[in-house]
DNA sequence: CTATGCATCTTGCCCACATCCCCTG
DNA sequence: GACAGGGGATGTGGGCAAGATGCAT
């Protein structure tokens, strides 16, 4: 499986579909996905460069090698090699078909490898599918209306102990586009809209992002209906219109989440009211695996030129699944998110107090980083694990905390 | 502009013990 | 070489304290 195009069987292969399971060569897959509107969904990553069988996960800089999940951990586990300390760089995945230029802004790396740039690479360059007529999220303008997924970019913090490591390599050219023409929202700041490491801000140093830091954008624009799902009960308009113009996934990670009490100053007396519960949509929050790679801590934002807000997602999971799920119990429980103005409920300053040490914690129990659960049964076993103070007590001794106050042992 | 104090946030440590993993026979 | 057993090392999560940071005065 792997190195040779599954489509084609002469080029290597360079992406790997998950929807397919296939691994192919940049112009089998743009030939494949270019098929119809749903192959163009299909989320396509690079192949791991070690293994040749799994979707890359992340890109080691040093080694400039795209590694899986599995190549990652055991390639930089040992710390004796020093290995641990290398940068890796999350990669994005995106849908669509992009074109050979948008895949480099992706994956600027890509043409650096002369067996792609000498093969699949020029080969895509040259090929005319869609290239010379409106593409399907084109409107006749040329202008990319919400329909047309190009990318989808989801960039994780990797490597938390050097922030220049947030990034984001891969911002797409269409995604800058539509930055552009965003605006703060009303009554804010622009450093209110914030999207990445503390202290930094879409806009705060270069309106044309062309330093864009963040810790996570998952654009889908085309997706959102599988992402909200049929309850999603928002305007049509809100997505008709022109100027709606991207869907922003905000994840918690370190360094970020303090972040997000900047996002209430941005969107004071905006389109923030039409903040919803958010349900998560992740359904097997027994699997661990599926919970690290669930969308954690997600904030959803809507950015339009003049409002933000933030949507509503469906799930399966229950208000209880939240951590699993990694979503805020407060908005599941759709208490107002910390960022809205101070209502009547919450401005007694006795309360205050009590309310942002909850919410911390709250946001420390969600927060997950880069940690993985290497071991899910002593993970399964510290989660029933009776507590004094947090910590571990011996069996029979007394106990402060349970998780499993209903146990009748 | 700097110093101070307060509030908020982050980080690292602790605990017990099942499981992992290496070594020896 | 394969297997079994022993024993040390490891990892797991909630709470706490100390330190760091941000902000107002």
């Amino acid at each position: 499986m792997g190195y040779i195009c599954e489509y084609c069987g002469e080029q290597r292969s360079i992406v790997y579909c998950r929807s397919d399971a296939a691994c192919l060569c940049l112009s089998c897959d743009r030939n494949v996905h270019s098929a119809n509107a749903l192959s163009q969904r299909h989320s396509r990553t690079l192949i791991c460069e070690r293994c040749n069988s799994q979707p890359a996960v992340v890109r080691c800089i040093e080694e400039r090698t795209s590694l899986c999940q599995n190549c990652d951990w055991s390639g930089h586990a040992s710390s004796s090699s020093g290995s641990t300390m290398h940068k890796r760089q999350a990669l994005s995945s995106y849908t669509g078909c992009p074109s050979a230029a948008e895949l480099s802004n992706i994956w600027s790396f890509l043409l650096d490898d002369p067996s792609v740039g000498d093969t699949c690479e020029q080969r895509m360059g040259s090929m005319s599918i869609n290239d010379n007529r409106p593409r399907d999220g084109q409107d006749p303008q040329g202008k990319d209306n919400s329909q047309n997924v190009f990318a989808a970019v989801e960039v994780s913090e990797m490597n938390i102990s050097d922030k220049s490591n947030l990034l984001m390599e891969s911002s797409m050219p269409t995604f800058d586009n539509k930055l552009h023409n965003l605006e703060p929202p009303i009554g804010s700041s622009s450093k209110g809209f914030y999207m990445g490491a503390k202290g930094s801000s879409l806009f705060e140093e270069d309106p044309f992002c062309d330093n864009l830091i963040m810790d996570s954008v998952d654009m889908g624009i085309q997706n959102y209906e599988e992402l909200f799902g049929d309850s999603l009960n928002y305007p049509d308009e809100l997505f008709e219109n022109e100027n709606f113009d991207c869907f922003f996934e905000m994840k918690d990670v370190k360094g970020t989440d303090s972040s997000c009490q900047d996002i209430p100053n941005a969107a004071e007396g905006s389109a923030i009211a039409r903040v919803n519960t958010v349900h998560p949509t992740c359904s097997d929050a027994a699997s661990a695996d599926s919970v690290m790679s669930c969308k954690t801590d997600s904030i959803l934002y809507f950015a339009r030129q003049s409002s933000l807000s933030v949507s509503k997602k469906t799930g399966e999971c229950s208000t209880g699944d939240y951590q699993d799920c990694g979503v805020s119990p407060m908005l599941l429980m759709g208490e107002p998110p910390p960022w809205c103005p101070p209502g009547p409920e919450i401005s007694s300053p006795s309360t205050s107090r009590s309310n942002a040490v909850l919410r911390y914690k709250e946001k420390k129990k969600t927060r997950k980083f880069d940690k993985r659960v290497r071991y899910v049964s002593r993970k399964a076993r510290a989660d029933v694990r009776r507590r004094v103070k947090g910590r571990f007590i011996k069996a029979g001794d007394a106990y402060d905390y349970d998780p499993l106050p209903t146990r009748s042992y």
